[in-house]
DNA sequence: CGTCGCGTTGATCACGGTCAATATAGGTGG
DNA sequence: CCACCTATATTGACCGTGATCAACGCGACG
């Protein structure tokens, strides 16, 4: 809840604040709170966006919908650096809850939308994250309706363990090995990619047995062989 | 390929022009041009981007994806007043294709953009519009992770019947009926819903001994029942 | 040490896919 | 105007992927 410096901030050149000199953020900074949420806790529904927009400083957030009898789908998962709320609608017509420990720098409705008006180069930074958002939406409607588990499944784990290089900062300079702690549950990743968590489990023991991947403890993943991940996410 | 006037067009207040006055409009309207497509031609395509932004005047557009192996999904339909395009990005990850003949008010790509930068509202009005294209894939992932062939079919029905009710003005005060042409072939359903046309076919028939639709003639559709459709749509 | 949340594995089932035959509608030329 | 042709759509029989139902494993925590 503290006003912390935002030249120190560690993404202070990956998100939305980083289309601003350093006069225009001192008026972002002066609107910014920071929060920290534990695994588990609801960021906005549908119903109540407590929190109206912010930027992820750490953490992954799962953004949900859901039908009536329970059958959920993950719509979005956000990283470090991405921004969360829907700007000119009271509303997202989703949910949005932190998939891991997270911290945020939130902005008050108002107040951020003033700025998003007075400064068009925060709007044009967030008109680009928003169609880079667009577009990988459109890449997850072709594996949801298009590819098989197995296929889903390898698209996913590819994607997790490259996020996981770049997150990392890792010396894997041969770009084909990836070790990282998988933010998601079994169900989560279930909902995320249109399947059961039993079908996740078999793919992922399959992935297991084929040398392709190892697990070990639960969350912690290694890809051995990141290449064939993508071969398999691709049909290539 | 003529300068029209854009104070008679038909989507004046809709598209991404309602957002300029009449003297910007003017500069808008000197980088416009018209054209018209017959169904089946390519827009852009993720090589080759021959049409750069451009409006729909007219007229059902398909964003597909493919996979090497020639499965295919379409990520996006664009009616009209939607808009075409993907700003700062050289090429768009998709294709884009007239699914009906079509008319389209284009721009060239470095004259959009530099409009785009002179006049805020226009840019903003662009990231209206995309945020609420995200909102709509969204919807698109819950239909394609976790709905049912049926359920889908009845979502994409009900859709297309709303909207025919109000390109097409019609009198139908009970709003619980529709006519129109579907501007989609079955295999297009298919790809749209992640189903194949077979199984597009045999819903539709479904719904037709139900007494919820009637099928005239292939193209020419009724809905009877657009409630039923919704209850069906969400499992209600 | 027992419980609880999470994950794995197995057995069976059903939805939707595949392959194939037939039907219908536009479109073209005689 | 009709005969023909090809696209598009419908319907049927069968099959396979992934869902469902259920038992068991495992680790964390009180």
């Amino acid at each position: 809840m503290t006003h912390s410096e935002c030249s120190t901030c560690a993404i202070r050149h990956r998100a939305l604040c980083g289309a601003l000199d350093a006069e225009e953020l001192q008026h972002l900074n002066g609107i910014a709170r920071h929060k920290h949420l534990v695994a588990g806790e609801p960021i906005l529904t549908h119903l109540d966006s407590s929190i109206s927009f912010a930027s992820i400083v750490s953490g992954v957030v799962k953004l949900t919908k859901s039908l009536q009898d329970g059958r959920t789908q993950i719509v979005g998962l956000q990283f470090a650096s991405d921004f969360i709320g829907r700007p000119f609608q009271n509303e997202a017509n989703y949910d949005a809850e932190a998939a891991t420990d997270v911290q945020l720098c939130s902005f008050e409705r108002a107040a951020f939308e003033k700025l998003l008006v007075r400064f068009p180069e925060l709007q044009q930074q967030l008109l680009k994250f928003t169609l880079d958002e667009l577009d990988s939406s459109r890449d997850w409607m072709l594996l949801l309706g298009r590819k098989t588990a197995r296929e889903k499944i390898a698209t996913f784990l590819a994607m997790v363990g490259r996020r996981s290089l770049v997150d990392g900062c890792s010396a894997a300079d041969q770009l084909n090995f990836a070790k990282f702690d998988m933010p998601l549950t079994r169900t989560d990743i279930a909902d995320l990619l249109g399947l059961t968590m039993e079908t996740v489990s078999r793919q992922l023991s399959k992935l297991k047995n084929e040398g392709i991947i190892h697990l070990e403890s639960g969350r912690r993943i290694s890809i051995l062989d990141l290449q064939k991940l993508d071969q398999i996410a691709d049909n290539l």
